[in-house]
DNA sequence: AATCATGGATAGTGACGCTATCCAAGAAGT
DNA sequence: ACTTCTTGGATAGCGTCACTATCCATGATT
């Protein structure tokens, strides 16, 4: 398939697609002539997970490619290739502040990781997302200690649960971290829109409307 | 309290502030005369939420307009100002696309929203959000259905519940309104990174590893 | 009286994600 | 062989967004 083609099956538009290749999101197509190349069914794969990352997931072009560079990095142990991969993915964390919340943020970010038994790797960038949350809440007058949060890490930890084993169904390791980052990115706006509508339908129950859009 | 000392105590440049006041985020403060004007602790509060909205939220500027303007819109019901204010949070959803995916992926949305016994309102933007990422999973190939949403779809009602509860603790109907927009908002980072610290967690016990960073 | 800060107006900036235009080399059609 | 695409690569431009910098006349402060 040449590039046409390959933009016409993804609906991106060949301009776009170029630039994802200078980009380096997308790997170069074989060579046929001096001026033209040949894209295979891989490459579509990969077009079409950049796309969800960017769009869906909101993830910048330069980090998309970080991502993906540790995604098919053959050269680090699996587990290593997914830590670096799902570390590089944004999670809205902000610089660190010294700030009386930042200290109470992260005092409650390691109590409730403690109390689930979870080990505290504070470099984590979703530690750090979790504490810079928890402190503009804090910030904000907001209740968010270990109590409040509690409920939150036994759910996530229940997820996580089921999405680690959804993800050892794939075979091949690239394939198996592939889905890790697309489970990763791709989920978040399904739970946090399920989010919203149970909300909805919560406020609507207690505050005794027949609807809350 | 003056310009330069909101902009002290919120640590927001003063150009800043006359941005967020030219935008309309900000209500002008008091006038005392012809060149001054005297901003009080609500404006603080406030100019402290549109910061964390923004920057925390990642809510565009023009949206959380619309937003606070819903909450202070003394003249319409709670309910319909609390579906105005929440539904004009972005979602990531993307325009309505007509495909195969798209098809099936709002017959498991609505599947599952009547299996959780809520009520299906397509308009809702939650729904729409809901519907373009699980359709995007589904072009991607990755498994999407009732069985797999059911267990997101449970824990959204829990933590709904829980999250009502703590909205109805405030006093004011606006202070309710505006918790009930930080609360939605400022969780979701906090959600997202213990599901991330959970899936690292997780990850690191499956694969065997010490550590996933 | 001299200096400074204020609010308002307006234009500029930098990052980001594309998008449009050129170009020479080669493929395709006749 | 000759014309007419089409291709990939390079470069420059665009539109949006969230600020940011500069100016200004008025009036507060010392």
């Amino acid at each position: 398939m040449r590039l046409a083609e390959l933009s016409e099956r993804s609906g991106v538009s060949t301009a776009t697609i170029k630039y994802y290749l200078r980009e380096g999101l997308l790997r170069p197509g074989q060579r046929i002539s001096s001026t033209q190349a040949e894209y295979d069914e891989e490459h579509l794969r990969r077009l079409r997970l950049v796309r969800a990352l960017v769009h869906v997931g909101r993830v910048p072009v330069a980090t998309a490619r970080e991502v993906l560079a540790a995604v098919e990095d053959e050269n680090a142990p699996q587990l290593e290739r997914l830590g670096t991969a799902v570390g590089a993915l944004p999670t809205g964390a902000t610089g660190p502040v010294d700030d009386a919340a930042a200290d109470a943020a992260r005092e409650t970010a390691d109590a409730v990781q403690r109390r689930l038994g979870w080990r505290v790797v504070p470099e984590n960038p979703a530690h750090q997302g979790l504490v810079s949350a928890v402190a503009t809440l804090l910030r904000l007058g907001y209740p968010c200690d270990l109590d409040q949060l509690l409920p939150y890490g036994t759910l996530a930890a229940e997820l996580a649960r089921h999405e680690v084993a959804l993800i050892e169904d794939f075979d091949a390791p690239t394939t198996q971290l592939e889905a890790a980052v697309a489970l990763t990115v791709l989920y978040e706006p399904v739970l946090l829109s399920l989010r919203r509508l149970a909300q909805a339908q919560e406020a609507s129950r207690r505050f005794g409307g027949r609807d809350a859009e």
